[in-house]
DNA sequence: AATGAATGAGTATTCATTCAT
DNA sequence: TATGAATGAATACTCATTCAT
């Protein structure tokens, strides 16, 4: 299990839900996945959480808050702490080069819209018109690109590995080389998926891409 | 305005659609884009384009219908006519070197994104619940693929521009390069977009970055 | 062709309806027919008379002015002036006996009925809604059965041929065994209908079951 | 109250359904008997049982399902059992005369129009547009004329009682009279009707009309 | 006379939400 | 805590009717 379910599974133990609550947001995540957030009904998520559609209410007090109780965890990770982690080893001497990086963080989040691939269409199918988890996820771009990521990216620039751009051309190149592998992932419902091999030719891709002319 | 945006228009105007039920087309093209699909009602639609709801199902016969008819010369342009247009420069003696030609197609489509900016957004609004999109989009993808496009990555990998990978495997490369500019192009309502310059860079990550090693 | 169907049509050419109006009428008496007039909309009955929406309410100001125009020709039969015909003939020397009257009459009517299959359908559905409807047919009743009604059947009590019961009774059975032919042959569209048997048997009821005990 | 009427009740009572609901029922009822089901609206009912429209939707799903349940326990009661009870009887040795079975089925099916004259209102009403229940009906008459009805007949026609026709004119005979009492009943609200004495008249005639010649 | 685009009130139905039990 | 009946506003869609051309 990821992280993120942890975490998840986590956040719903420590708080006071009960059984029944628990299955309300089991069945929410699923629906909302499977049908899109307008298309669930209450009534849909209460018959398939075998619960009355009083006891949706009991907890959450809006479908609204149904929602983000059921993405807030999710979101929170879709920018990890890996960028934390890293920058406390690059700080110190065992700094790995940029295709280990890379690769590292790339199979990390692969793995993350793997085991979260619900919540992540959840969030796909939402995010053009929930303002508010837009806002959310750009603020936390922002963050890390300010923040640590920029600290990295400088690093293996000093380096000479990496080409002399602002650091939001180059965060925006690998975000947009790992969608090309994340999105076909979530959408499509195989199994069939060689995680190691796709990040093998992202990092390949990106490496080179990225490299000084 | 793009080919697209004239087509479209031509559309409206060839058929026999009055003043109004133009209007009843942009106003829903402004409301889908604005609040999404789902979020908008007839009601909506009526009072933006100044028509009573009666006059909105006048000429479409459903919501489903106005948003087909909304997105329909969108999705067809999606996935150009372009790659028809360069096979025939490729077969013959004087085809463009790799940088020359992902430089020309991504800027169309940057273009295209650009001129087409509430369509674009509706249609990644929608993708995700709207299972027929969501076909019509991926037998496109499909055809180009598996037919003028295999070509061309052919005739790039024969003159050793392009490493040997699959060519599913390139174009995932491709869009995902790409969409790192689109998608940040289309949320965001800004016409600071410098279009010439993320061609510029898209090209250069990729000739770099799908060159063989 | 019955007497009413001739009469509808000459109303028809009669007045200053034109050939499209008269497309109209028709098309209304056959949705009418089929569908019930408040399951016909008058988009349909434009859509079968192959004339604009407009034009239905050009000479029809209303739909239920359409349904009185359908209907009025036949309600106004559906009480014949056969009592009429008879009373005088009756009055003379040469009065029929009482089932060669009866004879007559019932194969009349269900002649009547045959050839107005159309509107008596829509007759029977809408009387119980059309208080108008209801209205007309019960004076029409009225006023035959306490008119020439009454001196016909007082002729044959005073023959010995039927029993000394109120003319409203003698009336209603009159009407019932009638009907008991007469609806499945408007409701059933089988053309096997043997008209001259059911006249018989009818007949031979009536005559056997009003001869006075 | 007649058996049906009772029945209904318990069906009403049996389900779980709320006083609203049941209100709901009524108000349907009555609605449908005054203006017909397609001229009677959900707000319509609504507003008669003083409930909300959505409690209208709560248990009846749709406006059809709520005429079925209006008419379902009507329709079955239509076609008597009656017929049953009285095979036992006539295949023992104690079978009483022809006019002592008529007189009691009229008689029967004469005080179940009277009390269920608002449900024979629909059915009238609706038996023309609505497919379902004109089959229902047919069903039911096609079971018992060619069951228990025609081993009836032709024991009165074995005693000499009954003219040797076929069950189907007999019967339709049977009904024509019967509904020369039973639709007037129906239709007129007049407390004055004499039931004793219809049944009386309806039985004298069929006695005499169907007699051997 | 005929058209057909336009209207707006109306219709059945859904749904998030509340509340008495 | 859980229930589920009740709510009423909202929704997609229909339809008789009008009117400018």
């Amino acid at each position: 299990m990821s992280e993120l379910a942890k975490l998840f599974d986590e956040t719903v133990a420590a708080t006071d839900l009960s059984e029944k609550q628990k299955a309300v947001l089991k069945a929410s995540l699923q629906l909302f996945a499977a049908k899109g957030f307008d298309n669930t009904s209450t009534a849909d998520i209460a018959a398939a959480a075998h619960v009355s559609e009083g006891t949706v209410y009991k907890h959450f007090k809006t479908k609204d808050q149904l929602l983000a109780a059921v993405m807030r965890p999710f979101v929170r990770q879709v920018v990890p702490r890996v960028a934390g982690d890293f920058i406390a080893r690059i700080q110190g001497q065992a700094a790995p080069d940029f295709a280990t990086f890379l690769h590292y963080v790339i199979k990390d989040r692969l793995e993350f819209a793997q085991e979260n691939r619900a919540e992540a269409k959840i969030f796909l199918g939402e995010l053009m018109h929930d303002q508010a988890m837009l806002n959310m996820l750009l603020k936390d771009f922002q963050q890390v690109a300010q923040g640590p990521l920029t600290a990295i990216f400088q690093h293996y620039q000093a380096t000479g590995e990496v080409v002399d751009w602002p650091v939001g051309e180059l965060f925006r190149t690998f975000l947009g080389v790992m969608a090309g592998h994340a999105v076909p992932l979530i959408l499509m419902p195989t199994n069939k998926f060689d995680l190691e091999r796709a990040a093998d030719e992202a990092t390949a891709v990106l490496v080179q891409g990225l490299r000084p002319a």
